[in-house]
DNA sequence: TAGTAATAAAGATATGGACAAATAATTTAA
DNA sequence: TTAAATTATTTGTCCATATCTTTATTACTA
């Protein structure tokens, strides 16, 4: 402090140092807050300070009696890093609007049909629009969503539609919400970030999340903001509507 | 900690209660630290972390030597929840998108000359198109911007243009920046948001960041975000190129 | 072997105190 | 009257310490 500069801040870019060089690796735990109050000579307090800021920004998560876990290198190319919660994942979903613009039928040629998990030669719907979510606006894309041709005739009708996503499945699909995403989630990612317009080529949007309930009310939602990363949570909710990891 | 809920996390919601029910009303100070210590009968340490959840979501805003202002008495509201400094503000100006779709020249009816503070039967310049912000995206809206025709030849280049806002005005216009926003600026908000399309009517999107730099180094930035709203902020750029307020 | 209970480890919450730094108000000096 | 210096207020940073809650591990039991 006597310098103007903060002890934790200090810690805190030590640490950012050491996560982008690979001291500590992405999935690896971080020492605990007491062996880095040795090793800086700091108090728990101020090690804590520079932890929270670093889990504010991104790059790691903290579990109560698990430890601090490396989420990543550079949160800076990450969509997610505003994301912690569930309460906050499932917010940005609810919360996501799809405007479209054009609808084709396409034939899967063998670039598509490996990118959208489909058969070559086979039938598929293409949907281009926006997405985002707001009114935290995390995240917008300009898409091209792939789709099974046998949802093509209510797809169709989501043509002009304005809303938010999952209304419209619950709508037009006439299957409640979770069945419906349950089979989308069977066919291997039909929903697929395929090309991005306007953004950024590091500026990968956030994809569908997926969610389901078991008869023992446990809901798994599937997220994926990379197609080499996808988390899958667990989590059941109480009387209290609250939710709970797992 | 008895019952599960921490004591903080208890306090946070008694003041978001308060201020939701305009106990304490936007723009004045909330009670010390001290003083919401003595109140709640816990120690300064849980004060502050209730405070500084209250800052997260958006409710106050805090300055060292100066107190716990009022923000927002509902920040899920607002489009500028974490805008807290104007370092953020420049930010969130400097990553500003914008996608043309249309172009037309349009002469001003009362109805919008009163709107764009131009005359009725001016000839005037309309682009309708996606304006967003990212990677921290925090705002989108399809927009109808009008401009005096005067700015047509440059403007036209602006269709299919994508890319800071900013940069194509600093590229097409041929000036100086702060000199073309400060013109534009003149015209009594030439740029302004008159239709918002797949948007709910409280989603009001951020308006058009403009700034320009005085002899004696004093920018001015003018940030809109509802037309009632106007703020304007001044600063002073240092050596650092740190940003001070004023 | 599988399930359960006890234990250890780690972060979460909390107290109380201290000093630093920034701001706002007051006083003093020109 | 104005400008500068001083003072009080308030938040920012930091420490030492303690208890609670969750998680992971180990030992125990059926």
């Amino acid at each position: 402090m006597q310098n103007g500069e903060p002890r934790y801040r200090r810690i805190q870019r030590d640490l950012e140092d050491r996560l982008s060089r690979g001291v500590y690796l992405v999935g690896s735990l971080l020492p605990t807050e007491a062996d880095l109050g040795l090793e800086f000579k700091a108090s728990r307090f101020t090690i804590r300070e520079a932890l929270r800021k670093l889990t504010e920004l991104g790059y790691v998560s903290r579990t109560q009696g698990r430890g601090t876990e490396v989420v990543s290198s550079d949160p800076r190319r990450s969509y997610v890093q505003s994301i912690q919660t569930l309460e906050e994942l499932f917010q940005v979903a609810l919360e996501t609007w799809f405007v479209v613009h054009d609808t084709k039928r396409v034939v899967l040629d063998a670039e598509l049909a490996k990118s959208v998990g489909g058969k070559t030669g086979e039938k598929w719907f293409c949907i281009t629009g926006v997405r985002w979510t707001e009114p935290g606006g995390r995240s917008i894309a300009m898409i091209e969503s792939y789709i099974p041709s046998r949802f093509e005739d209510q797809i169709d009708k989501l043509e002009q539609h304005t809303g938010a996503f999952f209304n419209f499945l619950e709508k037009y699909c006439g299957e409640p919400i979770e069945q419906v995403v349950q089979e989308i989630r069977s066919l291997a990612m039909p929903l697929r970030i395929s090309r991005q317009l306007g953004l950024r080529p590091d500026a990968l949007a956030l994809q569908l999340l997926r969610r389901y309930v078991t008869k023992d009310g446990v809901i798994i939602a599937s997220f994926n903001w990379h197609p080499a990363d996808q988390f899958v949570y667990k989590m059941k909710i109480d009387s209290n509507n609250s939710v709970k990891e797992n």
